[in-house]
DNA sequence: GCCACTTCTGACAACGTTGTCCAGCCCGAC
DNA sequence: GTCGGGCTGGACAACGTTGTCAGAAGTGGC
C-alpha cells in the first residue's frame, strides 16, 4: 500500500480510502491510485484489516461430517446466508469426536470469527461461555447445546419419529424394532422416545432386544439388524424396522435387500435421502430438510450479528413424512 | 494480552512466550501467566498473529457445489489434510460460476489464505497470475486451468468414458447416446472425445442427435433423453446411454424407471453413487474416486507449501469401470 | 570477590490497515 | 480583497501479536 500510494503520488490514506471506495477523493487521483493499483497487483491484506476493524466477516461452521448428504446441503445453506452477508464461510468436521468440536470451536474463536454455527458433538459446551461472552455470536443446529443458553434450531425429532413408527402401526405390525445413533446424541434420543411413545400409545410392548443404539457403522447396524429379525436376544422376531437416521436407513435397506431376506420386514426411516423413491420398495421416511435447517441457523446468526440481543431462540422445524411403500409392507401371519 | 501480563506482573512478550509455548520461561512464571490468562478468559487473536507472520494456516477451496455427493467428499478430504498440517479449510461453491470463482478467489487471496484448491468454472485463470506469483500456491482439481501453469489433479476422463462406451457396445449396443454437462467443462468435453473414440473404435457411427451436452437440471436432461429415445432430430432411437456426470445419471435413472420406460435403454453413467447397486437394474458405472482427488490435491498443495518449487506437475488417476448390470441390458432386436 | 556464562525477562519496533484530526486549497459571496 | 466553507489529502496513532536485542538475575569456577 505504501508503494501504491508512493507510485500515485498520495498519501497512504487516499489509497485506503481509493480501495474501500469510501467518499471524497476526486476523479483524477483515484485513476492514479487505480492506476497504480493494478501495476503493483495490490491486493488488500484483509488480515491486517480484520486486526483494525476488529470484524472478520466469517463465519464457522463445525458438523460432524462435511460429506455426509445430510449435512453437505446444510453447510451449503449456511454458506448462501453468509456469502448474502459478504461473510465467508469457514468449515470443520468434528467426526463426533467431542474434543475435536472443542479444539475447532476454540480454533475459529482465536481466528475471531464473527460466528459460529455448530452441530455438537459434544454434550457440555461450557467452554464456549467466555468466547460467546466476548461477543461471538453462537448458533446450535440439529441438536441442542449443552449447559449453555444460546439460539438453536431444531427439527421435530419426537414427534417425527412417532409419526413414523404410527405409520408401521397403522399398516399393521405389532413388533417394530428401533435402530438409532449413539445414546450420547441428542436427536437420537429423542426419536428413541417417539418410537417408545407411538409404541405405548398403540398399546404395544417394547422388547429389550428391539432398541439398539450405538454408532452407524454398518457393520454394527446390520448386526443388530440380523438379531432382531432373528429375535435372539428375548424379543420376538421384528417385522418392521424404524431407524434412526440416514446412514442406518441406507444400510438397513441393504440388509433387506438381501435375496434371503427381501420383503422379510418393512422399514420406515428418519431423513429422506436421494433415490429413496427409486428403490424397491421405495423408502418411506420421515424427511427433514437440512438445507432449511442451515438456513435457519444462518438467520438467527446474523440476526444476532445485526445486533439482536434478546434471549436466546429456540427454532423448530417440522418434519414430514413420505410414504413411498417400504412402511406399507404388511406383516407375515 | 496485555491485561494477562500485568495481572501476571511479567511482561508482554513472556506472555506470547507462554502462549506460544516456547521455551525459556521458568515454570514458576508459566504459571502465573497461565493463571491470568484462564482467570481473564485470554485467547490468542489469530488476526494479529497473522498479521506478524505472515502465514495464516488456512487454505481455501473453491468448488462447484458443496452439497453435491461428488464434491462433498472431495472436500472433506482437503479438510483432513489440512488438519494434519495444523490448518483450517475455508471453502467457497461457485455454482458453476465463473464470476463467482473468481470473486471467491480474490476473496481468499486477499485473507492471504496459504493456498487455494480450485475446482475450475471459469476457463481463463490469468486473474490468479499476480497472486500466485506473490506466493499463494494454487491447485486445480478435476479439470485443468486456464492460460497458467499450475499443478493439477485430473481424473482420466477420456478413459474412462471410452470404457464405458465399450462395455455397452460389447453387450451389443449400436446406437448410444451421450448426455453430457456443459461444453465449456474440461471434464464434459473429455468424456465426449472417450465416447466417439469409443464408437469410432467400433467403426459405429454418430448421429448428431445422439450426443447432448447442456446444465444437468433435470428438465433439459429428461428432454434429450425422450428426443433420443423416439428418435427424433434425425438420428434413429438410442438403445442405451452413456451419461457425463453423476446427476445426469440419476435423471436418466428416473427417466427409465418411468413405467413405460422400463428396461428400454441401457445405461453407463460416469461418477458412482450411493445405492447405485441397489437400483434395478443395479446402474453400472464408470467410477471415480473425489476424496482421492482431494487428499491428491491437497498433498500436492502442503508440498509447494513445503517449499517445492519445481515445475508443475499434473497427477492422473485412473476410473474404474464397476458392472452392475444396467450396461448388460441387451439391445432390443 | 570477581568474572564468565547461562537462564530468564522485558522494551521496542514492526506487520498493513483504518479512524481521527488537521491543513491546504479552491470557490464563491460579501 | 478577504473571509468562510466545502472539498481533498496526509500525518499519526492504534489494532494485538511476535522477532530482535539487550539487560537482569542467578550459577559456578577461580
Amino acid at each position: 500500500m505504501k508503494d501504491v500510494a508512493a507510485r500515485a503520488g498520495v498519501g497512504l490514506k487516499t489509497v485506503s480510502r481509493v480501495v474501500n471506495e469510501e467518499a471524497g477523493v476526486s476523479t483524477d487521483t483515484e485513476r492514479r491510485v487505480q492506476e497504480a493499483i493494478t501495476a503493483l497487483g495490490f491486493r488488500r491484506n484483509d488480515s491486517a484489516r480484520v486486526l483494525r476493524k476488529g470484524s472478520t466477516a466469517s463465519v464457522g461452521l463445525i458438523l460432524e461430517d462435511l460429506a455426509d448428504p445430510f449435512y453437505a446441503p446444510l453447510s451449503r445453506a449456511v454458506e448462501e446466508v453468509a456469502r448474502a452477508h459478504g461473510a465467508l464461510l469457514i468449515n470443520g468436521s468434528s467426526a463426533e469426536d467431542p474434543a475435536r468440536e472443542r479444539e475447532l470451536a476454540l480454533a475459529l474463536c482465536a481466528r475471531r470469527v464473527d460466528g459460529l454455527v455448530i452441530v455438537p458433538a459434544s454434550e457440555d459446551h461450557r467452554y464456549l461461555a467466555p468466547e460467546i461472552a466476548a461477543g461471538i455470536a453462537t448458533v446450535f443446529v440439529d441438536r441442542p447445546p449443552g449447559h449453555i443458553k444460546a439460539d438453536m434450531v431444531l427439527s421435530e425429532s419426537f414427534d417425527g419419529a412417532r409419526s413414523g413408527v404410527a405409520h408401521l402401526i397403522a399398516h399393521g405390525h405389532r413388533r417394530i424394532g428401533f435402530i438409532g445413533d449413539q445414546p450420547r446424541i441428542h436427536t437420537a434420543r429423542e426419536r428413541l422416545r417417539g418410537y417408545r411413545a407411538a409404541m405405548a400409545e398403540a398399546g404395544l410392548p417394547v422388547a429389550d432386544s428391539w432398541v439398539a443404539l450405538g454408532g452407524t457403522e454398518p457393520d454394527r447396524v446390520r448386526a443388530d439388524a440380523a438379531r432382531m429379525l432373528e429375535g435372539q436376544g428375548g424379543g420376538e422376531p421384528v417385522t418392521a424396522f424404524f431407524s434412526g437416521n440416514n446412514r442406518v436407513t441406507v444400510t438397513l435397506v441393504r440388509v433387506l435387500a438381501a435375496p434371503e431376506r427381501r420383503g422379510r420386514a418393512a422399514l420406515v426411516g428418519f431423513d429422506d435421502f436421494e433415490l429413496a423413491d427409486l428403490l424397491s420398495p421405495p423408502v418411506t421416511v420421515v424427511a427433514q430438510n437440512p438445507a432449511d435447517l442451515g438456513r435457519s441457523a444462518a438467520q438467527l446468526l446474523f440476526r444476532r450479528l445485526a445486533g439482536a440481543d434478546d434471549e436466546p431462540r429456540t427454532v423448530c422445524r417440522p418434519t414430514r413424512l413420505i410414504a413411498r411403500g417400504s412402511g406399507e409392507i404388511p406383516p407375515p401371519r
